[in-house]
RNA sequence: GCCGGAGUGGUGGAAUUGGUAGACACCAGGGACUUAAAAUCCCUUGGAUCGCAAGGUCCGUGCCGGUUCGAGUCCGGCCUCCGGCACCA
C-alpha cells in the first residue's frame, strides 16, 4: 500500500468531526418540519437543569436519544427531538448569594456552556425550537397554566402542616423530601403551619393509577412506585360518637371485619379534631404539652421511631356505633393528621402498631378474628397482632364471617344503618407548589382586601419577575420586599392590592415543557394545537428514574388536566418511558463536584474523539444498567474503528450497484453467500437492538460481520461495496460523523442519515445449512451439518449414525426422539 | 418490615418464546514483525481431569429442592446485593 492511500485512511476524528457538523448545520437537518407527515417520531429526552456543565450521565442520556432519532430518521420518520432548559430553581439563588452574581447571570452563563458542550457532541437537537424555562416568554405560559388551574378550583391556598427548610427558608412539596431531610441541602426538615398554594391532584389520583394500565411500554418498576406513591386503598368510613357531646369522629379503616375489636380511639395531635375535643383543666394541658412536643420532633426523629409509640389519654370517650361500647379517646403520635380522617379506630389484637400502643399503657386487647376455624387466638400467648384475615368471632351476628366477604358484609350493614360509608382513601396529597424563593415563576394572582385572592388577567401576563438587590432567604419571598412589584391594583374592582409574594416550584414549570416544544414561539398562546397534536403523544421519553415519583406524575397530571380543557387529545403524555442507568467513577461513587471526580465528556471528546466516546458508552452496558466509567472503556471499540471499521471505505471498488436491491443466494459462491447472510442477520440484529435501546449488542453484531466480511475473497464488486455501505448505515446512529465520512468517502453525494434504513433480505436471514446439535439424554454428545428445514425423520436417522451418538445407545432401548427445527436433536434411550 | 429488580469466567457483559452457556470486548499469557520499544497481526484463555496428539470425560449460571427428554430461563424454599416505600389505619 503506497503512503498516499495510508494517508486517506487515517482516522482523523478532529477534522472529519468539525466538517460535518458545519454541514449539517448549514443543511439544518435536524430541523423537523412544522407539522410532520402521518409517520412522525417524537424523540424527547428530559431537558437540563444548568448547573456548570453537562457531565457524563447527561452525555449517556443524550446519546441514546441521538442515536434512536437518527435511526428512526432513516426509517423515513419526521422527527422532533428537541431540548431546553429546565432553568429557575434553587441553586441559581445560592450562586447569586455566594458569588454577588444575579441568578439570571449564573443561569444564562451555564445554559451557554452547557449549549456549547451539547453542540460539540453533535447532538441532533433541532436547536430552533430551544425552551429555557426562566424566560418571560415562556413563564407567561406557566403562568398561564395555573390560571387556567385556578379557573378550574385546582389551584387553591390552604393553611396546613407543611414541610419547611430552616436552611433554604421555604416550604417543601413530599416529593422534596427525602429521609426527612431537603433533598437539596440536607437539612433537617420542620413542620410549620402555613397558608400555602397547592394544585388539587388528588382529584386526579385514579386516573394517575388507572391510566398506567394503559402504557405497556413503561418499565414496571416506575409503574409500581407511581402506583405505591398514589397509595390508594378501599375502605370504610365509620362515624364514632363522642360521649360527652354526641359529636361524630369519622375514621377510615381498610379492616371493617375488626370493627369489634376496637378498644381505644386515637387522634394524630396535630389534628383539629383535638381542637373539636373541647379539653379543660390538666388533660387540656397534657395533651397541649405533648403536642408541643411531637412538632418539636423532626422528621426523621419520627421516622427512626417507628416500632416506638406514645401518645396521651384525653380523659374522653367515644361509642363505638355498632356495638354501642364505650373506649377511651387517645392521642398519639403515630396517627398521621394528613391521612384519612386523622383518627384511627384501634383494634389491638389485630393491628401491630395498635398492639404495641396498648401493651404500653395497658389498654384493653379483644380478639374478634381467628386464623380459621378450628386455630383458636390466645391473648397470653400473643406476642404480636393477628393481623391477616379470618374468621369473625365475638363480633354479634357477623360472627363466621370469613376474610373479603366479612368485610363486604360489615360494610352493607354500616351503609344500611347509616353509620358509615365506603370510602377510598390515597396517599398521594396535594402538591403544594409556592415557594418563598425569588428565582422562580412568579405566582399570578393577586390579593384584594375586597374581592379576595383574583388571577391576574390573562393579557396582562407575563407577571415579570423584579430584579431584587438581596436574595438572602428570610422566611418570606424576597418579592414580598419589592412595593413595585406588590403593590397593584385589583383586577376585579380596581382597588387597592397587592400581588401573591411567592414564586412557584419549578416542576410546574417542567410540568408542560415537551407542549412548548411544538410551537416554542408563540406569544399568542402556550401553543397551537395543530402544530401539536400531529406530534403528540410522545414516542419516546428517556431520562433517570430519579423522577419516577416527581415529574413523571406531575407532567402526566397536567396531560389529564389540559385534556379536560381541551388543550391536548391524548389521556396520556409519553407512549414509551426509558430510564437509563447511572454514570458513576470507577470506585461506584457517584461523581460530583466536591469529590473531585467528575470525568468531563467534552475533555474526552477532545482526547479520544466524539464518535468513539458515544461507542465507548454504548459498547460497556447495556443503556438501563448503571456504568462504572473509566476510559478503558473505549479500547475495545477504539481499536475496532481505527484499524477495523474506518478502513473499509479503502475496500470499497465503486461499483454501480442498486442499495434496494437483494442478491440471488444461488448465484453467489459459497463465501459470498456466506457472508451475505451474515450481512442480512446483521442488519436484522442491529435493528431490533435499536428497537430495544441495546446499542452493546448492536456494535458486537458489526464488530462479528467486520471480522467476517474478507474483501479480497468477494468477487462481485457490487456484493463488496453494498456490503461496505450497509455496514456504515447500520453504524451511523451510533457513530454519526465517522458514518458520514465514510458514506461520503465511497462516493454518496447525500448524508447518510437521508438514506433509507437497511430492511433485510428474508430469504438471507439463515444459512441453508445449519448445524445441529445432539444431545443423548439430555447431554450434548455431538454435532452435524445438515440442510435447513430437513424432513425430522431424515435428521433423527442420520443423528442415529453418528459414530460418538452410537456409544451412548448401542444396546440401548430408544424411548423417544425429540427434535427441534434446525437446531437440536435429543435421543433418550433407557 | 413491605413491595420491586438482580446474582453468569479474572473484568464489562451475551444467550428475544425452556433447546449447543460464556457471543462481543477488556485483562492476562504465548507467538510474529522490530536492533529495541510502541503500534499492529495471529494464537490460547470457565474449572478440574485424561491424552504425545487429534480429541475425550466430569463439574459449572448465588444455595437447596422440584417440574421437564432438556432449566441461566419455569415452580417452591433460602442467602446476598441494589432500588423504592417506610407508622397510610
Amino acid at each position: 500500500m503506497d503512503n498516499e492511500k495510508k494517508q486517506t485512511l487515517k482516522y482523523n476524528f478532529k477534522e472529519i468531526e468539525s466538517k460535518w457538523q458545519k454541514i449539517w448545520d448549514e443543511q439544518q437537518l435536524y430541523k423537523a418540519p412544522e407539522k410532520p407527515g402521518k409517520d412522525k417520531y417524537y424523540m424527547l429526552v428530559m431537558f437540563a437543569y444548568p448547573s456548570g456543565d453537562i457531565h457524563m450521565g447527561h452525555f449517556r442520556n443524550y446519546i441514546l436519544g441521538d442515536a434512536t432519532a437518527r435511526y428512526q430518521m432513516m426509517k423515513g420518520r419526521d422527527v422532533l427531538h428537541p431540548f431546553g432548559w429546565d432553568a429557575f430553581g434553587l441553586p441559581a439563588e445560592r450562586a447569586a448569594i455566594q458569588r454577588g452574581l444575579h441568578p439570571a447571570e449564573w443561569t444564562y452563563k451555564n445554559i451557554e456552556t452547557s449549549r456549547k458542550t451539547l453542540q460539540t457532541t453533535g447532538i441532533s437537537f433541532d436547536w430552533s425550537r430551544e425552551v429555557m424555562s426562566c424566560s418571560p416568554d415562556y413563564y407567561k405560559w406557566t403562568q398561564w397554566m395555573f390560571i387556567q388551574l385556578f379557573k378550574k378550583g385546582l389551584a387553591y391556598q390552604k393553611t396546613g402542616w407543611v414541610n419547611w427548610c430552616p436552611e433554604d427558608k421555604t416550604v417543601l412539596a413530599n416529593e422534596q423530601v427525602v429521609d426527612g431531610e431537603c433533598e437539596r441541602c440536607h437539612t433537617k426538615v420542620e413542620k410549620k403551619e402555613l397558608k400555602q398554594w397547592y394544585f388539587r391532584i388528588t382529584d386526579y389520583a385514579d386516573r394517575l393509577i388507572d391510566g398506567l394500565d394503559m402504557l405497556p411500554k413503561w418499565p414496571d418498576n416506575v409503574k409500581t412506585m407511581q402506583k405505591e406513591w398514589i397509595g390508594r386503598s378501599y375502605g370504610l368510613e365509620v362515624d364514632f360518637i363522642i360521649k360527652e357531646t354526641g359529636e361524630k369522629i369519622p375514621i377510615f379503616t381498610t379492616r371493617p371485619d375488626t370493627i369489634y375489636g376496637v378498644t381505644f380511639m386515637a387522634i394524630a395531635p396535630e389534628s383539629p379534631l383535638v381542637e373539636k375535643l373541647n379539653l379543660v383543666g390538666e388533660y387540656r394541658e397534657k395533651v397541649e404539652k405533648y403536642k408541643k412536643e411531637v412538632l418539636m420532633r423532626s422528621e426523621i426523629d419520627r421516622a427512626a421511631a417507628v416500632g416506638e409509640k406514645d401518645g396521651v389519654f384525653t380523659g374522653k370517650y367515644a361509642i363505638n356505633p355498632f356495638n354501642g361500647e364505650e373506649i377511651q379517646l387517645w392521642v398519639a403520635d403515630y396517627v398521621l393528621a394528613g391521612y384519612g380522617t386523622g383518627a384511627v379506630m384501634a383494634v389491638p389484637a389485630h393491628d401491630s402498631r395498635d398492639f404495641l400502643f396498648a401493651k404500653k399503657y395497658d389498654i384493653p386487647i379483644k380478639i374478634v378474628i381467628h386464623p380459621d376455624g378450628n386455630t383458636v387466638l390466645k391473648l397470653d400467648e400473643m406476642d404480636d397482632a393477628y393481623t391477616d384475615y379470618g374468621v369473625m368471632v365475638n363480633s354479634a351476628h357477623f360472627d363466621g364471617a370469613v376474610g373479603e366477604d366479612a368485610i363486604r358484609k360489615v360494610n352493607d350493614y354500616a351503609e344500611e344503618k347509616g353509620i358509615g360509608r365506603k370510602k377510598v382513601n390515597y396517599k398521594l396529597r396535594d402538591w403544594l407548589i409556592s415557594r418563598q424563593r425569588y428565582w422562580g415563576a412568579p405566582i399570578p394572582i393577586i390579593h384584594c382586601p375586597k374581592c379576595g385572592a383574583v388571577s391576574v388577567t390573562e393579557s396582562d401576563l407575563p407577571v415579570l419577575l423584579p430584579d431584587v438587590e438581596n436574595y438572602i432567604p428570610k422566611g418570606r419571598s424576597p418579592l414580598a420586599d419589592v412595593p413595585e412589584y406588590m403593590n397593584v391594583k385589583c383586577p376585579e374592582c380596581g382597588g387597592k392590592a397587592q400581588r401573591d409574594a411567592d414564586t412557584m416550584d419549578t416542576f410546574v414549570c417542567s410540568s408542560w415543557y415537551y407542549l412548548r416544544y411544538a410551537d416554542p414561539k408563540n406569544d399568542k398562546k402556550p401553543y397551537d394545537r395543530d402544530k401539536l397534536d400531529p406530534w403528540m403523544p410522545i414516542d419516546k421519553y428517556i431520562g433517570g428514574i430519579t423522577h419516577a415519583t416527581g415529574h413523571l406524575i406531575y407532567f402526566r397530571f397536567f396531560q389529564k388536566f389540559l385534556k379536560d380543557i381541551g388543550w391536548v387529545k391524548d389521556e396520556e403524555p409519553a407512549t414509551e418511558l426509558f430510564n437509563l442507568g447511572m454514570v458513576m467513577d470507577a470506585k461506584g461513587e457517584v461523581m460530583s463536584k466536591s469529590k473531585g471526580n467528575v470525568v468531563s465528556p467534552i475533555g474526552l471528546m477532545d482526547r479520544r474523539g466524539i464518535d468513539i466516546s458515544r461507542l465507548g458508552m454504548f459498547f460497556t452496558a447495556p443503556a438501563e444498567k448503571e456504568v462504572l466509567w473509566t476510559d478503558d472503556v473505549l479500547v475495545g471499540v477504539e481499536k475496532f474503528i481505527k484499524n477495523r471499521f474506518y478502513p473499509l471505505t479503502g475496500k470499497f471498488r465503486g461499483a454501480d450497484l442498486d442499495l434496494k436491491s437483494c442478491f440471488k443466494l444461488s448465484e453467489l459462491d459459497d463465501y459470498s453467500k456466506n457472508t451475505y447472510i451474515k450481512l442480512n442477520q446483521t442488519i436484522k440484529r442491529v435493528g431490533e437492538d435499536f428497537d430495544r435501546l441495546q446499542f452493546n449488542t448492536a456494535i458486537s453484531a458489526l464488530m462479528e460481520l467486520e471480522h467476517d466480511f474478507k474483501p479480497d475473497k468477494i468477487k462481485s464488486d457490487a456484493l463488496n461495496d453494498y456490503i461496505i455501505l450497509k455496514a456504515i448505515q447500520l453504524m451511523a446512529p451510533m457513530a454519526p460523523h465517522l458514518a458520514e465520512e465514510m458514506w461520503h468517502r465511497c462516493g454518496m453525494n447525500d448524508s447518510v442519515f437521508r438514506s433509507e434504513w437497511p430492511e433485510f433480505d428474508p430469504d438471507a436471514v439463515k444459512f441453508d445449512t445449519v448445524t445441529i446439535a445432539i444431545q443423548v439424554n439430555g447431554k450434548l454428545r455431538s454435532e452435524m451439518e445438515m440442510a435447513r428445514d430437513s424432513a425430522k425423520d431424515d435428521v433423527i436417522s442420520t443423528a442415529l449414525e453418528d459414530s460418538k451418538v452410537k456409544t451412548y445407545t448401542d444396546g440401548k432401548e430408544i424411548i423417544k426422539r425429540i427434535y427441534i427445527a434446525n437446531r437440536l436433536v435429543n435421543i433418550v434411550v433407557k
